[in-house]
DNA sequence: GATGAATGAGCTTTCATTCAT
DNA sequence: TATGAATGAAAGCTCATTCAT
């Protein structure tokens, strides 16, 4: 959590959007103080520099995110295909309410200096991880049929990450519905068979 | 099929290189020049200009897949399954073999300056277009089943194209394999159910 | 008036002066740093470009001329002959104490872009309008006697903006000399006949 | 004369009309090829340089108007007045009938470098001698009543060039009428007075 | 005679950043 | 807290010119 003094939201707003839009490297700090509304000054008064203003956004970006994630999971229960569906929500959700801090955190990690870069990576994989672990505890469980755990695990989320880049909220689809899809999509791909089902078509 | 003089595909593939690496707006035109051994001028003999160069990449890189696309799409036959798994190989394929063209194309649209942005951006449409046209013949036919046919191609073209951010030609999988994966992982996200199995079904 | 900042006479000095010396063309913004005595960046900080700081010159330079023809004529009484005598003196004594700024005005508006050419040949052509009207109420009056007056005003005009290019104040002609000079001639070339005097002949 | 070989007239054409419209400066040698229809390379077969283009064309330009002087001096007689006559005759066509190369004659000599300049004003001072030489002869004679010839000297000068830049073919008044204008203005300028009028006067 | 290819130097301008106040 | 002034470095690009062919 960063204790910045308040005042400066406008600032990282603007340099989110300016990053969003524009990329890392062609955003000039003058653009991000324009939209910002303030001086050039003033933005060096409260960040160090252009590359500080980044690691600031990609840092809440993920942990805004993995906020989200942990939420959701703590209200699920113990079983993988609720938390799959934990997660695949609460993803299909940040992307879909968060389309600029996504777009940034899938696309400006390589404009870390290497200083940051790979405790930003480390950090990244975290998300991974949650997927991971969820996954291969429905195969171990049985429930997750995909003979190919990586590759479902890669499926959904690019799938659900892509949402950033196309979903807009004036669009046909309500965010319920869409969370509903990508939850179905996703245990799709992972072949989920729920055991009640199978024991009712043994019988 | 670009006319240009031959002897600079040197410059062409050195801007592809780092133009994929650090992203356009963050690249200069003389890192370009020294990562392809020419001098300034050479570049600028060839090639209008940085954005010049941008659009001869990015034209060339959905030529390229387009191109592969439609020889895949040929090769098969009318059936849709076929043709989806057509088009899915030929996506995978194209990912693994040209990482570097495949992130150009979906990430640097965005640095094309407005007088070149439209016309990209219908030509880019086409790729969606191909996939789109496939699905929908094959739930018509009644043999991919799935209830949402845009999110699933959504999730198809995504789950593709991520393959070349990770994928290392010197990892465990071999390319022959993936395809298989992702051309099974499509038909799971299609849902689709061959005639014959449904046939047999209800007999 | 120009409202900037303080502090940057030094910048439209020294363009001026190279301005004048080499052409706009020709002169680079480091000449004209370099001459200044200040950074290059500094020189941006202040003007826009190359070009605002050529509007800024040729601005302040009519503008100076403009002003002390309006003085002139302000003092000089009602009679045509006397209101040519104010302008030219005025023009002479300016081409005298400002060479450089009347070369750059002779010769630089062809340097204008599009944008600033139209309003600063308008504005230009205020300095024919004082000539024509002097000189055309001179005739109405019937003192001046030329059959031609656009070419008097025309060959007035350019023999004393000629003084800019080859009056050096180490000569030998004192300015209140020359002044007195080109007064006579430009009545000489509008042929002046006072009223007094051939009233005095007829008699 | 220059010996040059046959077929570069387009090549200097455009260099002046380039030279003259933008100035030597702001002129690029693309800019003279393009318009000459040559290569770039064609150019510097026939010339040495873009300084050498300019040196070409000063030294015609003077070249043609002295010849156009030296023909009207020699068809005039010996008298002051009908040489004056000449002079500004032969003046006042040549800044009509060549408006482009008058205006680089009177602009682009600061252009020159060092090593060509000395000697180009050295050229260009013999016009200046040939009106002074008529001038004072007419003061000799003590038909031409001016105090001050050398002011004179500089207002018919001055009065002539600046033809060349407000003077359209396509205006109101014909080239005879003008150079008739011109030299009733130059005469009344170093105030003429013929010998038989200032006998008849005395009688 | 003529040209396409190539170059190094220089151009105008913008950059991220610092600092005195 | 906040900013106007200033800077060195580097950006994209154009320049006049050369040279092998």
């Amino acid at each position: 959590m960063s204790t910045r003094p308040a005042g400066h939201k406008a600032i990282i707003e603007a340099a989110r959007e300016e990053f969003s839009e524009q990329g890392y490297g062609a955003t000039s700090i003058r653009d991000i103080a324009k939209r910002a509304g303030v001086s050039l000054s003033a933005l060096y008064y409260y960040y160090k520099g252009k590359q500080d203003l980044l690691v600031a956004i990609l840092e809440e970006g993920l942990d805004a995110y993995f906020d989200a994630c942990g939420t959701a999971l703590e209200a699920a229960g113990g079983d993988p295909a609720e938390q799959l569906e934990a997660l695949v929500t609460a993803t299909v959700q940040f992307r879909i309410e968060h389309p600029v801090k996504s777009s940034i955190v899938q696309t400006e990690g390589r404009s870390l200096e290497p200083e940051h870069l790979a405790r930003y990576r480390k950090n990244e994989e975290r998300g991974t991880q949650q997927f991971r672990e969820v996954i291969e505890r429905g195969i171990a469980d049985g429930v997750f049929l995909t003979p190919h755990p990586d590759d479902a695990r890669r499926a959904v989320i690019a799938m659900c990450n892509a949402i950033a880049q196309w979903y807009r909220t004036d669009g046909e689809v309500t965010p319920d519905e869409l969370v509903e899809r990508y939850v179905s999509l996703a245990l799709t791909v992972v072949e989920y068979r729920p055991r009640s089902v199978r024991r009712a078509a043994r019988g």
